[in-house]
DNA sequence: TTAAGCTCC
DNA sequence: AATCTGGAGCTTAAT
């Protein structure tokens, strides 16, 4: 059996192209010619080589504007011209293809599927091939058969799809894909389908009925909605059939004998890498002439090296990584799979319930590395054993290094070129777990515990570059301890006083409920945005205050949109109360009873490798978003109570990142007027409006504020006089004004601008490094929000570090004195503690003491501490 | 799964 | 010509 390759040059080229020009910035050779698309398409093209080891080959390219369906040219036309950037590089992606030594075609009128098509009908007619179908557009599933499979590019590796694969998805034959798509559509290939139709729905109908004509001829056997949506879009319906039908009647003037793979031409292939100026391809065409014979059988993971020992033989006497593998991290439902442990004498695994009998490899006083260290504390923790000198996290150095990576240290591996599959494409979701052999699961975790074994000098080394090992070691390392300590311990929440506010909350919704259908004169569903928004503008006839765009039908229903059309009609602000009430509802009450543990208690799950800034963010239940602005949401805080003999205790740093700004700007009157303890904005006030203290009103003052929070985030006059809601000329002149009055603050924005444009990247008082691509966009939007966030990370990323670091002091400090109060909750500025009323007061000193003079700034930092019987108490 | 909307600093 | 404030998480509707 001879087995060609089909595959689709457009899509692939495409894909490469739209892959790398995200940003608006292209990649070019010297001479200034477009590149992006070809290094991926040449990526691709070899990968396809090595992996399918064709004997047959050809790549099918579009040719020409006209297109064979005649009558829906108007159709095919909405789709967008192909940029200059990229036409330009078919003709080289064709070189490419013949200096490889690898069959091309195109053929006037025809596009790539009709070509592709053509030939698998001609592979399913004869007796001696079978095809392979490369491509990452589905409409190509249907032409799989007994001799054809397809192989479906996705953003993130490949699904192999036969008959039966096909059958697993889709329920129904792949010729049916045809159908499929008449009823659902295909935004990216401009086929309409049937409105209101989507994939699910189309794929149910389609098990049933199973063509599209079977499907009207028992129209009336549906739901009343379906059977209205089929037949309005009728027409749609079968026109989107023709369109996705792929022709296979090309005059194809070769036969598949002639698709043969002679393998590259390497000279023409480097002659045009070199034009290309692709260094790393390149350097893989002459290291393959050298070692092609010992590289090829460990392909997969030919960056590490395993030594595998038995356990008894390892040697844990020395420094060592280790890595496990486990399930998830609820706080109740996680467990371990199995670990592995890596050092110079080799890496041994062991399975997750023999852990209790090794318990010694993590207690031990050997130095160790591991990938989320904080993970590791509390799974072990709960099988009682404590992880001891664990000083080195993958997870932590590759946040700071600034890599690519996020909790499944596959990401990062992958990244950093060693392939390894996913934990989920391992595993499976949680929802959907997948049994996999002991050797794959031993294979991989030891594949990840050597990896950061082996990278770990060299992250340590660019950490230190980027003078960022105090930060390392100092703050994250010690800090993902104390997080650990404040998951483990949580904070009690009354869950009888949650109740109440839930019966309570559950009739005044009702209520609202049934005077706005009665304001409305109909019922509809208020929590829907689409239907409200007919219900305001179109019922009501509300005026709709903004500015719709082109061949937009649907209305903004967003809250400064109905604080503007309020006036207008007496629903408006009862839909707002409304939102309100359910929000408190379905968030803060339903949603904190759910999280609430058999101790009592929310466990929130802390993630501190996570924000560009470097601020934490909490999640299961998100504890730094409840409610304070509003007086009767605010409510929800009296559920967060202390423990036995204590009370809760918050302690917030005042106005720490106009203060950072201050410090960081060397603006000399800011700075004083943080020495002289004023009301900041009041003081500012005065400074801008030239007016005594005392004189400054509240208008005044609220503008002042508007103006500082404005320089933090890099706001423009616009955004300020829509802050302010007035004109953008007074907008313009309150900032003008601003920065006459603290001189040296335009100077350092332009000075960060700068650097930052410099570097690629901006940095934080500890360090702390943030990446801006945005910078390098082509695009004004994406290049001026890449300003914005360069100045607003060293200020928001300052703050961050400072309050990190106190919490690192603090609790050092608190353990040390054998203090029974704890940290329960950082919200990016406060910390919330319990204490118990027997150390209150030292508590209360050692906490100012900790925050206050947690680093020298040009400024005092200073924080306010409140204390009461419950969280709404103490603010 | 995504978009819209709302919560926080 | 269009846009216009940095950083997060969660729920609902709708597909």
């Amino acid at each position: 059996m001879k087995k060609i390759i089909l595959v689709d040059g457009n899509n692939l080229l495409f894909r490469s192209y739209y892959a790398t020009s995200y940003s608006g910035v292209i990649m070019r050779n010297s001479k200034g010619f477009p590149t992006n698309g070809l290094y991926g398409f040449i990526n691709m093209m070899n990968k396809i080589i090595e992996e399918e080891k064709p004997s047959y080959i050809l790549v099918a390219f579009d040719k020409g504007k006209t297109f064979r369906h005649d009558k829906y040219d108007e159709y095919k036309a909405g789709r967008k011209e192909m940029p200059d950037d990229l036409r330009l590089q078919f003709p080289k992606a064709k070189e490419v293809l013949d200096a490889m030594g690898i069959k091309h075609f195109e053929i006037d009128n025809y596009e790539a599927d009709d070509i592709i098509g053509t030939l698998a009908k001609e592979v399913d007619e004869e007796d001696e091939f079978i095809a392979t179908i490369i491509s990452s557009d589905k409409d190509l599933l249907q032409l799989i058969s007994d001799e054809v499979d397809v192989k479906l590019l996705k953003t993130k590796g490949s699904i192999r799809f036969n008959r039966e694969v096909f059958k697993e998805f889709y329920k129904v034959e792949p010729i049916n894909m045809i159908d499929l798509k008449a009823l659902m559509g295909d935004m990216s290939d401009h086929i309409p389908g049937v409105k209101g139709i989507g994939e699910k729905t189309a794929i149910n109908l389609l098990e049933k009925y199973k063509t599209l004509d079977n499907l009207y001829a028992h129209v009336d056997e549906l739901t009343p909605k379906t059977k209205e949506k089929l037949i309005n879009d009728k027409e749609s319906a079968y026109m989107s059939y023709d369109l996705a039908t792929i022709y296979r009647n090309v005059d194809i003037p070769f036969s598949l004998e002639d698709c043969k793979y002679n393998g590259l031409n390497r000279a023409k292939y480097i002659d045009i890498l070199e034009e290309l100026e692709f260094k790393s391809l390149l350097k893989k065409v002459n290291n393959i002439d050298i070692s092609k014979e010992e590289d090829n059988d460990i392909d997969s993971d030919k960056n590490i090296e395993i030594k595998e020992v038995d356990v008894k033989d390892f040697d844990s006497s020395s420094e060592y990584s280790f890595y496990i593998e486990m399930n998830a991290y609820n706080y109740n439902e996680s467990f371990i799979i199995g670990v592995s442990f890596t050092n110079e004498s080799g890496t041994c695994f062991i399975k997750g319930e023999d852990i209790i009998n090794h318990r010694e490899l993590f207690e031990n006083d050997s130095p160790k590395a591991t990938y989320d260290v904080k993970k590791c504390y509390i799974l072990l923790n709960k099988l009682g054993i404590k992880l001891n000198n664990c000083n080195y996290d993958a997870m932590i150095a590759s946040y700071l290094l600034d890599y690519k990576m996020n909790d499944d240290i596959t990401t990062l591996m992958n990244d950093l070129k060693v392939e390894i599959k996913s934990f989920e494409d391992t595993y499976g979701t949680l929802k959907r777990r997948r049994k996999v052999e002991l050797d794959e699961t031993i294979r991989q975790c030891n594949l990840k515990s050597s990896f950061i074994y082996n990278t770990k000098s060299n992250f340590l080394l660019k950490i230190d570059e980027y003078g960022e090992t105090k930060l390392f070691s100092e703050v994250e390392m010690p800090l993902a301890y104390v997080l650990t300590d404040m998951e483990l311990t949580g904070i009690r929440v009354d869950k009888d006083y949650l109740l109440k506010l839930k019966d309570e909350l559950e009739v005044k919704i009702k209520q609202w409920e049934e005077d706005i259908y009665k304001d409305a004169g109909c019922t509809f569903n208020i929590s829907s945005p689409k239907q409200l928004g007919e219900v305001l503008f179109v019922k009501l006839e509300l005026p709709y205050p903004k500015k719709r765009k082109k061949d937009d039908t649907s209305y903004s229903t967003s809250r400064d949109i109905l604080d503007k059309v309020s006036p207008y009609h007496p629903v408006v602000n009862k839909v707002l109360e409304y939102r309100m009430l359910t929000k408190l509802y379905a968030n803060y009450v339903v949603g904190l009873l759910d999280k609430i543990k058999e101790d009592g208690k929310v466990h929130t799950i802390f993630n501190q490798c996570l924000t560009r800034t470097g601020r934490l963010s909490s999640t299961e239940p998100n504890l730094q978003n409840i409610p304070i602005r509003s007086d009767y949401t605010r409510l929800i805080r009296k559920a967060f109570i202390p423990e036995e003999n204590s009370i809760i205790m918050s302690s917030d740093y005042s106005q720490i990142e106009l203060r950072v700004f201050a410090s960081l700007s060397k603006a000399t009157n800011l700075i004083e007027a943080f020495k002289e303890d004023k009301d900041i904005h009041a003081k500012t006030a005065s400074d801008i409006f030239k007016v005594d203290i005392k004189d400054v009103t509240k208008d005044m003052r609220r503008n002042a504020k508007a103006v500082n929070f404005g320089i933090l985030y890099g706001i423009s006059s616009f955004g300020l006089s829509e802050d302010l809601k007035i004109d953008v000329g007074s907008a313009k002149k309150f900032m003008d004004n601003y920065l006459e009055t603290y001189p040296g603050i335009s100077e350092y924005m332009d000075k960060e601008k700068k650097e930052a444009y410099k570097n690629g990247y901006v940095t934080t008082i500890m360090n702390r490094r943030r990446v801006i691509d945005e910078l390098k966009s082509s695009n004004y939007m994406v290049r001026s929000g890449g300003e914005r966030m360069a100045l607003n990370t060293p200020i928001q990323g300052s703050a961050a570090d400072i309050l990190k670091k106190a919490m690192v002091d603090l609790h050092r400090e608190m353990t040390k004195r054998g203090l029974k109060s704890k940290i329960l909750i950082q919200v990016h500025d406060e910390l919330v503690l319990n204490v118990y009323k027997d150390e209150l007061e030292e508590v209360k000193e050692l906490v100012r003491d900790k925050m206050e003079n947690v680093i020298k700034l040009d400024v005092p930092l200073k924080v306010d501490i409140e204390t009461g019987n419950d969280w709404y108490e103490a603010k």
